[in-house]
RNA sequence: GGCAGGUUGCCCGAGCGGCCAAAGGGAGCGGUCUGUAAAACCGUCGGCUUCGCCUACGAAGGUUCGAAUCCUUCACCUGCCA
């Protein structure tokens, strides 16, 4: 199977330019493509992770990856639907970069007879006279159509700066240039992008004649057509200092049944053969949730390797399974407390409050909400429920030396540790 | 530069001197039911040293016993005119 066809099967091909096009030109030899990814948070989340997963396939079939962190058009910001983006300092955007550079080396082959190259388009960007880019670059861009854009369309009652409405140029010069610079006639991306990465498409054929090509992923949604990816704590992390990789296996683990095959054609390595079985064990045995777990351990071996994933699944048996807490065994519970990242608490001037622990392992804000969360009877120390909001801590809730396990609702967990 | 309208909690949006921590909706969160799904229903939804106090209705002042509500100045947004 082609990767084009691949893409297809796993429901990753969103939009594409001529495809018959850019079948042949697949079949012809291995191509340069590239993926951009604008520096906005200092690591990358796991909607990103779609993009270098079809990367890794291109590469696999043979083709050259540049991966593109965008030094300059993380500067300026990307117009989006709700309103101007606040702007982040160029020292924080350079050290973003970085960050991003390093994850990313992570699922590309930097090696090898087709090893990818990371580039970043302040190379270029940052030294262009500001006279040649509108003379060279602006001409080829008719502000009556860059108004028509969608994005564009709904901002114009909010306002939109004149910084973000040039976003798109910056970001077709780039392929422009990495079209003249290293033979680059792919670019794909997400489906939020397709107007930024077509009008890259047409830079090309303006101003070089040239005739490149393009693919937009998708944006994954739930059943109800909302986007995935976002929970209580935000987005989704790549990072594992700010995503626990115990957090990001939960997130897959907790697929609704209705896409959880759409997101394992995604993200998971198997066949289609294997899906398939994974996909009627879901419609005959749901409650086995044989898919969710294939999914979430898939994924998370992915990102953080196979021991993290051994974890995570170690301390979600422990949390949810039938045993009693106090039953396991101190090593276990360590280890639970260690992947949850348990918070400190010093106990100093007297054993400490229940809600002093609640919120000091972040899975409430604030006290009051600690305080609400057990009025609401959601609130659990040790996988028992709370009730008294007035409760503190004894020496006999102590697990394994020290160790709390705590609780809100039924998936909200975290650990603590008491120093005396 | 002139005139008019606007700026309310995560978002939308009422309030137009005390009964306002602020109606209603959405999102979120908790509970029930389940399968650590979905839907549905009920509850909750600023903070704290929690029967009370503190901070909040663009910002700063003022009037008043009392202001999100009235006045003044400033900032920003939208529209019309120049």
């Amino acid at each position: 199977m082609g990767v084009l066809d691949e893409l297809k099967w796993r429901g990753l091909l969103d939009n594409c330019t001529d495809e018959q096009a850019l079948q042949e030109h697949l079949d012809a030899g291995p191509v340069t493509f590239y993926i951009g990814f604008d520096p906005t948070a200092p690591s990358l989340h796991f909607g990103h992770l779609v993009q270098l997963i079809v990367a890794r396939k291109f590469q696999l079939a043979g083709h050259r990856p540049l991966i593109l962190v965008g030094g300059s058009t993380g500067l300026i910001g990307d117009p989006k639907e709700t309103g101007e983006r606040v702007m982040n300092s160029k020292e924080t955007v350079a050290g973003w970069v970085e960050k991003i550079r390093d994850q990313v080396s992570r699922y590309i082959d930097l090696d090898g007879p087709n090893a990818a190259r990371l580039v970043n388009n302040l190379d270029w960007t940052g030294p262009m006279p500001v006279l040649d880019f509108l003379r060279d670059i602006g001409k080829h861009f008719p502000v009556n159509r860059m108004l028509a854009r969608d994005v564009v369309r709904k901002r114009l009652d909010a306002g939109i700066s004149y910084t973000e409405f040039s976003y798109v140029l910056l970001q077709s010069l780039d392929y422009l240039n990495l079209y003249r610079e290293y033979g680059c006639t792919l670019q794909f991306g997400g489906s939020d992008q397709w107007g930024n990465i077509t009008a890259g498409v047409e830079l090309i054929r303006r101003s070089d004649g040239a005739h490149v090509h393009a693919i937009a992923t998708p944006l994954l949604t739930k059943a109800d057509g909302t986007k995935f990816g976002k929970t209580e704590g935000g987005a989704v992390w790549l990072d594992a200092d700010m995503t626990s990789p115990f957090a990001f296996h939960q997130f897959f683990l907790n697929a609704e049944d209705a896409k959880v095959i759409d997101y394992l054609k995604v993200f998971s390595p198997r066949s289609q053969d294997e899906i398939a079985e994974l996909e009627l064990q879901t419609r005959d045995k749901p409650h086995l949730r044989a898919a969710q777990h294939a999914l979430a351990d898939d994924v998370t071996t992915l990102v953080h390797g196979q021991e993290n994933t051994d974890a995570a699944n170690e301390a979600a048996a422990a949390l949810f399974g039938r045993s009693e807490l106090t039953s396991l065994n101190d090593a276990v519970i360590a280890d639970v407390a260690q992947e949850l990242g348990a918070a400190q608490v010093k106990s100093e001037g007297g054993p400490p409050a229940f809600v002093d622990v609640l919120e000091a392992t972040g899975v409430v804000a604030s006290k009051s909400a600690a305080r609400r969360a057990i009025a609401e009877g959601g609130a659990y120390l040790n996988n028992e429920k709370v009730t008294d909001p007035d409760r503190r801590i004894t020496e006999s809730d102590l697990l394994a030396g020290g160790y709390l396990v705590v609780r809100r609702g039924k998936k909200t967990v975290g650990a603590a540790r008491i120093l005396s």
